[in-house]
DNA sequence: CAAAATCTTAATGATTCCTTAACTATTTTC
DNA sequence: GAAAATAGTTAAGGAATCATTAAGATTTTG
């Protein structure tokens, strides 16, 4: 889930825009002053950062510069043409004159996390020694290549994606064969067999558990 | 020096932008209709694309779509959120409601270079002995000249934009046959095949990888 | 309008992967 | 502890996908 650092000292503005992100579907992450805002840039990594101009403390300005590789919306009842130029010269994404639209705020957040997606960590199922790339369509195991069937690759995503749950026979069944249902239990237990053998020449984790009578699961 | 792609039908407005532009340092090129952008976009690669929205032949929603690796700011008199929101979310970068003032297009204009200075778009697409060159629309290995067909030529240019992805042939269908859905996998293949020769031609390496039941990728 | 270049289709052979089936191992039930 | 049910391994044949070639169709070029 996207982290957008909300920094804005009107309450009620910051309520709205709390509101707005979270129906998004957004993790929300709150700064009520430009000094409260650096302190938590330092301790934390964010997708977006909305940027209030006029703060308390230090202003918006002061914060694009120090900001270098997350990108920043700048939201400001300041419309003049040389903020905005300024604002965004120096290193800010865009710039929103209050009153905005909520719709546009939120296809305008829509680019930029669009526009910084390269971002690995999307792309990537990280479980322990394992990573599955997903747009690799590979499996690093303590950074060497695995190299995965389709089917293969299928499964291990199912199981990684909810690494705590048993995933059942049936389900796992449905990812493998969308067309075709003649796809039997035999299969499935081969593809795991399969797996694990792979799994096993990397690691001496047996990592893909059975539950009997139910499914299989990651070992914990 | 940036080329940019002024789309834009209305006389006037075309020259205000192309003085503006130049003035900034900018190099210009020129479109009045929405088939003459793709012409020359399938032409030549440009680092920043201008876009009025109401053009005549084709309009702009639809360049939006076909574009991939360009950035676009639509300029549009069309104040209404709906077309500001479709558009940003179907890939525009920025959208600016006409009139607009000079300053700020400029200002949105080097934030959109900006962004993508690190990235590939430097007109030359390098990998490894592989230079594929956008503006002339050729393939140099080792400082050779090899002739590529348009289809092979864009085959390439998608595997090389995204070096370490797997390209599915699906999205590489797309962008072979932009009006004819019935290219098969049959064409796929071939064209790949001969690809694959003529590289072969000049160097040992065997640079387009099979994934096999998804698509293609450039070898390590 | 003809020649050249390119694209598509089709046929063939090669490769990879999936399923099946037979056999062994483990767990549960009685 | 033996029988039944479920799980695991292995190898072989068949199915699906891929590579290459050549020929006909289409587009581009002179």
């Amino acid at each position: 889930m996207k982290k957008i650092l909300i920094v804005e000292d009107d309450i009620s503005i910051h309520q709205l825009l709390e509101e707005l992100l979270q129906n998004e579907g957004y993790e929300t992450y709150h700064a009520y002053s430009g000094t409260e805002a650096l302190l938590l840039l330092e301790k934390e990594a964010y997708d977006l950062i909305l940027l209030d101009l006029m703060l308390p403390a230090l202003c918006g300005e002061e914060i694009i510069e120090k900001v270098q590789d997350t990108p920043i919306i700048v939201l400001s009842a300041k419309s003049s043409l040389e903020d905005k130029v300024h604002c965004l010269l120096s290193g800010a994404n865009d710039y929103l004159t209050k009153p905005f639209q909520g719709k546009e705020l939120l296809a305008r957040i829509a680019v930029q996390l669009r526009s910084n997606q390269a971002s690995f960590l999307d792309h990537t199922l990280k479980y322990k020694e394992l990573e599955l790339l997903n747009d690799q369509h590979t499996l690093m195991i303590s950074n060497e290549k695995v190299s995965l069937t389709k089917t293969e690759y299928a499964i291990l995503k199912q199981l990684l994606l909810h690494p705590t749950q048993v995933i059942s026979k049936n389900q796992l069944l449905d990812f493998i064969s969308e067309d075709t249902e003649d796809c039997s239990e035999y299969s499935l237990r081969v593809h795991i067999s399969n797996l694990r053998k792979k799994i096993k020449d990397y690691t001496s984790t047996p990592y893909i558990e059975s539950i009997w009578g139910i499914g299989f699961k990651m070992k914990e």
